[in-house]
RNA sequence: GGCCCAUUCGUCUAUCGGUUAGGACGCAAGAUUUUCAUUCUUGAAAGAGGAGUUCGACUCUCCUAUGGGCUACCA
């Protein structure tokens, strides 16, 4: 059926920053794309100037660039389609209206929006709702009522106006998804929408998008369950242009839900939900922030990875995907149908994952600019290597600055709990000799450490666990931590010295 | 209100007429460990309800309920 070549668009519009459903439709289209060795291309749909968002389309660029989503053809990448952004292909937009004009699927109305309004508000009134369709656009001020002659003059004399889709009366549509399968919905429930407007010289989504996918040769069109509505309206649009033969095929997302269950997953969730419902922070013109995963310590390999499992499984138990893993594993027909509830405490799982396989190196670079900020000075090299002792204990980057102060600073209270558990009877005094074994031991490395204190440790007939447990109260304050060989090798014997002297001083013995 | 889409553990999901209904997150217990984590093992936990079709239905059909979407000169 579909021979061309592959070639999918993502198309937001820039009324605010993308949120992560946006994303992940975004993320679909690209590996459907990469797949099947087609086209990603990125359009911009800003045909609403009264929503336009300053910052917006620079937001979606730098949110798909930190996803690792590669665009083929768009604004910045170029491309043989272009322009890219709908703004700048008004020209472009009305003839097609005109032409629908002309072959009687379309017609001027000049109601104002006021006018609709009354229109509106009359018939609530009466309880009913009004439908601008086949029952009424003749008696309303359109072409199909006015002259010909009255239609130029109005059109002439500077009126407003804007061109309407004829939707026929009483007709079945029937329709493909490729997630949903067919679909069949009746013409008469639908309205007569507006394709084009006069006062800005602009398609409105409908005309835009069809003409544009047609265009751009768009062979599937891969976008959020809301649009199913309008399919219908899509179809007869190809049918009018006479298009039909090259239509693309359509595949309707399902919606991404709060994590609470009430509804679509909207953008002022975020803060208020205590997770992100952005990939990076955003900052609107008008001062408002919102949380960006991106900033709150998010992996942008876990975020894909979260996303593409989010409404879509390969039927197999793998759950972490490389991008080219999906790329591989992905298809259209392993998405479900309904909409997916965002689960918080998995995408901090799936984190936590991807934390337990970085490198050593690339944490270290992104925790050296935190302990810097603490005023902590720390050389590369060692930070490197105490983020490789506690990587397995952490989700965040962030999550570093609790799991290493022990390496770097002495503790400066000892938990009570672990003070009452093993500080008790011979134990500090124990801990005393050890001391001063310690000090005077010169190979102080983990391999060393470990064999002198296990030996010393039974040589005298000590329990381990009051030994090792007391020493790590003294040096870290808390009986929680990697190794304990391992950071007294970090901290050195020098520092360990001294800790146990801070401990045994500042912690009261408890009477027997 | 109308139209459309959906409905399996709390959540994300597997199952494409015959299964002890599987996995993951979270939760609980246990093991490992000097501690806390990690890791591993185990456990509790599901087919919205009702009619059909069928030898047999989570799976197909219909009805109801519930959830969601759309119903703008927004996308």
């Amino acid at each position: 059926m579909n021979t061309r070549q592959t070639r999918v668009r993502f198309a937001p519009s820039p009324t605010g920053p993308l949120h992560i459903g946006g994303l992940r439709t975004a993320l679909y289209n690209y590996l459907f794309a990469r797949q099947r060795g087609g086209k990603m291309i990125l359009r911009i749909e800003d045909t609403d100037s009264q929503r336009f968002v300053e910052g917006a389309e620079e937001y979606i660029n730098e949110a798909l660039a930190w996803c690792g989503i590669e665009i083929d053809e768009g604004v910045r990448e170029g491309g043989e389609y272009g322009p890219y952004r709908q703004s700048e292909r008004r020209e472009i937009y009305l003839k097609y209206a005109e032409q629908l004009v002309e072959n009687g699927n379309a017609y001027y109305a000049f109601d104002t929006p006021e006018e609709l309004d009354a229109i509106r508000k009359e018939y609530e009134e009466k309880g009913e709702t009004f439908a601008y369709n086949y029952a009424v656009r003749e008696r309303l001020a359109t072409s199909l009522r006015l002259s010909a002659d009255e239609v130029r003059e109005r059109i002439e004399r500077g009126d407003q106006w804007v061109i309407r889709f004829r939707m026929p009366e009483n007709e079945d549509v029937e329709m493909h998804d490729l997630i949903r399968g067919d679909v069949k919905m009746n013409t008469s429930t639908l309205d007569d929408k507006v394709l084009y407007k006069s006062a800005d010289r602009l398609p409105t989504y409908h005309l835009a998008n069809i003409v544009d996918d047609h265009l751009m040769e768009i062979s599937h069109v891969i976008r959020g369950e809301e649009w199913l509505p309008s399919l219908p309206l899509h179809y007869l649009l190809y049918r009018a242009f006479g298009w039909t033969d090259t239509q693309p095929e359509f595949a309707h997302l399902p919606l991404l839900l709060k994590p609470t269950g009430q509804g679509k997953l909207s953008k002022r969730d975020g803060d208020k939900m205590g997770f992100p419902v952005f990939p990076l922070f955003w900052t609107s013109p008008s001062g408002e922030t919102a949380r960006g995963y991106r900033e709150d310590g998010y992996f942008p390999e876990a975020v894909v990875n979260l996303l593409a499992l989010l409404g879509w499984n390969p039927g197999t138990e793998q759950e972490i995907f490389s991008m080219e893993e999906l790329i591989a594993a992905f298809s259209l027909d392993r998405v479900s149908k309904s909409g997916a509830r965002f689960q918080p405490d998995k995408a901090r799982w799936f984190n936590s994952q991807y934390m337990h396989e970085r490198d050593n190196a690339e944490l270290a670079e992104a925790f050296l600019p935190l302990l810097a900020e603490k005023g902590v000075v720390a050389d590369r090299e060692r930070v490197e290597y105490i983020v490789g002792l506690v990587k397995d204990r952490a989700t965040f980057v962030s999550d570093f600055c609790e799991l290493t102060s022990c390496f770097f600073a002495a503790p400066t209270e000892y938990d009570a709990k672990s003070v009452r558990k093993y500080w008790k009877g011979e134990v500090p005094a124990r801990l005393a000799e050890l001391r001063d074994e310690l000090a005077q031991l010169d190979d102080f490395s983990v391999e060393g450490t470990d064999k002198f204190v296990h030996e010393w440790n039974e040589r005298n007939g000590y329990v381990i666990g009051q030994t090792m447990n007391s020493l790590r109260l003294a040096v870290v304050g808390a009986c929680k931590g990697p190794s304990m060989f391992e950071i007294l090798y970090v901290v050195g014997r020098e520092e360990v010295v001294r800790r146990i002297d801070a401990a045994l001083a500042a912690i009261p013995t408890p009477e027997e």
